[in-house]
DNA sequence: ATGAGTGCAAAGGCTTTGCATTAGG
DNA sequence: CCTAATGCAAAGCCTTTGCACTCAT
């Protein structure tokens, strides 16, 4: 039974893709990763500095965009206007988003192998005619939060 | 056969949106609609501005905003950071998004309806486990584009 | 008429950048 | 050692807001 997010970040894979694009593991880096880690869900730049006070803003923001281009990290669009950050699937494994339309809430999840093979399959077929390549897909669902269904419309 | 997209937004479904959040159907309005139905995709505020010269960009702003509010129009992610606008499903139809993951380029597709059902009926039953009632899906297909694909990497 | 909608310009808020300092390999 | 990384503060950029004017009903 895998967890749904593993407290743990492999140290030498992260090493190795920074490298990869000439950049260091350093601490302030390994503590953004590891509060990524630890939330298992999609979450907001100041959430990251809650979670880390140590760290700064400026580089923080430096230090996801070197994630992103690592390919450690990856954006996610809620339904609110607040930019959120998780690990990428190559750290986090491949996984769906359960988005929130009234407080835009995220939470992470997973759906059957057989869904995932039929959407590749399609969205493969279907990019070939419109002259793209596949490289992805990204499948979120779009609702209410147990949180917001108590609350007040 | 339908249309990729439909040259013609409904007047009176528009405004009958519109008078539902106590909301008028200006000339403004009619040529943010019309530029949006035009694109036939997700289309930046800068596009729009480009098409209507005439708009004021501060009440272009507002009136996406009322768009949303009247679910018109519905805000679209890409893979670069500019936020984009088309019109919602109600007055669109159902599809997808082919992504392009260097220039954010976004077109939109269809995918057969048996796939379309699988996935609700897969994602309201691993959203009900979770505590969230689902509204609807977003699945978007990422990729590179044909012209990328030529443009050096 | 008469309040909603508009347009300009100023303000706001998140994100990026310049530069001196610190630390990783 | 020596350059990359950091942190603070300033600058940028997209978006929102204040306010007077115009238009839709």
């Amino acid at each position: 039974m895998a967890r749904t997010h593993d407290h743990h970040v492999p140290d030498d894979l992260v090493a190795a893709r920074l490298a990869a694009i000439d950049q260091r593991l350093t601490s302030a880096r390994r503590s953004a990763l590891a509060v990524l880690s630890e939330a298992g869900r999609p979450v907001t730049v100041d959430e990251i500095l809650d979670a880390a006070p140590s760290l700064s803003q400026s580089s923080l923001y430096r230090n996801l965009a070197v994630f992103e281009q690592a390919g450690l990290v990856v954006r996610v669009q809620s339904s609110d206007d607040r930019t959120r950050y998780e690990l990428s699937e190559a750290l986090a494994g491949h996984h769906h988003h359960l988005v929130c339309s009234r407080c835009g809430a995220v939470a992470d999840v997973h759906v059957p192998d057989t869904l995932e093979h039929e959407i590749d399959r399609v969205l493969a077929s279907v990019a070939k005619k419109s002259g793209f390549t596949l490289d992805h897909h990204r499948l979120d669902a779009v609702g209410v939060c147990r949180t917001c269904h108590g609350a007040a419309s």
